[in-house]
DNA sequence: AATTCGATGTGAACGATGTCTACATGAATC
DNA sequence: GATTCATGTAGACATCGTTCACATCGAATT
């Protein structure tokens, strides 16, 4: 990208500078592509200027996977507003759940490698709240747009409450190993559609039997 | 591990060395452990005696990928033995899906490091036919074992035949995800009670949706 | 307004890694 | 017994993460 020639001494938002360079090497070449050096490069900075920002490569890397968590999250609320307009609260709850799902599996096929960044090494602390640079509009992560999905079902009867307890566990698991058998698993060169159509079931499985 | 000092000038089998020493550091440290300088270290060898037997590092890892793919097979064969000696067919049908499952889930929080190298970078071409280093005793890989117990349900009459094709990646999905949650997930902290028990709900999700 | 100072960036270096090219060894083949 | 070819060695290179000492500059203090 762009090697910014700077004329001051000093960077002026080196920090975000970095973030952001470490986005577009990670969102072509997942995880592995996340190169401290490079992203130094393209912020037109020595490789050292880093450490002024990031206690080392993982420092960095942990930023630059909570932003990409962020950008999940805002794919998810994009698929969720969808269904909250619906008016039968059932079919309102069980379009949350869904649309929460298939958020994440259409993020996992349009933006390969930055789900696999946001998972990799482990879905570290996904679950802990409200780091705000993991959040997207309504300020929940990932995870807690799940919960609310599981929650508004329960609400609606549509989810007996005693299964409730530990639902997003099952519900994420489902979704996730999807995820990864579509992204370089052995779905990875079925078509979109089977792709999608296997989503729509394992979706349905996941209703059914949580 | 061992340096082997060694006297003669040709190893002898460098080539089985250099896995089973892969092994051992994957087996630690996960798929990043493997580094093919400290590999022919432990093998007591010249870092380019390496490219005598592998075209690169990827090479190398590929290779340790299909060993730590046996051991894996193993396990879940292991299990599936139990569940075999059930009288009921439906009962046994059911049994071989749950022990599949429990293998695999066994194997991902007592083998971290291999399961993670197992899977790494995708989970890559596991469905293609009987590479033989990626078998068990039974000759089948994992994607095969799982299919063979989906098959026996079919016939036990416990699954619906139309809902059989693409069931394997519905229930890998589940058991997948899963493994990860537990492996470095949300649920790495979990008791290992509670973590046998959601794996359980998920394999009975699987059996109830599928 | 001049001085100080802490935050930010630079320069040069180190050890480690994957990989290349040229050379050495020795077991099998003719 | 000479030759050949698979196998291992030697040395080098570029790149990476990281460290230590030094340079620069904006902002706070006097």
């Amino acid at each position: 990208m762009s090697i910014a020639a700077r004329s001051t001494y000093h960077h002026g938002d080196l920090r975000t500078a970095l973030v952001e360079a470490g986005m577009a090497l990670v969102r072509e070449g997942g995880p592995q592509a996340l190169v401290l050096r490079e992203a130094t490069r393209r912020a037109g900075v020595t490789p050292n200027a880093a450490y002024r920002h990031f206690a080392n490569h993982q420092a960095l890397f942990e930023a630059v996977r909570a932003a990409v968590l962020g950008v999940l999250a805002a794919a998810m609320e994009a698929e969720l507003r969808q269904a909250e307009g619906l008016r039968d609260p059932a079919e309102r709850a069980r379009g949350m759940l869904a649309a929460v799902g298939r958020g994440y599996l259409g993020f996992a096929q349009a933006e390969t490698g930055w789900f696999r960044t946001a998972f990799a090494f482990g879905v570290h602390d996904v679950e802990v709240p409200a780091d705000p640079a993991r959040t997207a509009a309504k300020g929940l992560n990932p995870f807690e747009l799940l919960g609310h999905a599981l929650d508004a079902m329960v609400h609606a009867g549509v989810l007996p409450a005693e299964r409730r307890p530990g639902a997003e566990y099952l519900a994420w698991s489902a979704v996730h190993g999807m995820a990864l058998l579509i992204i370089d698993g052995p779905l990875r060169n079925a078509s979109a559609e089977q792709q999608q159509v296997l989503g729509a079931r394992l979706l349905r499985m996941v209703e059914l039997g949580l």
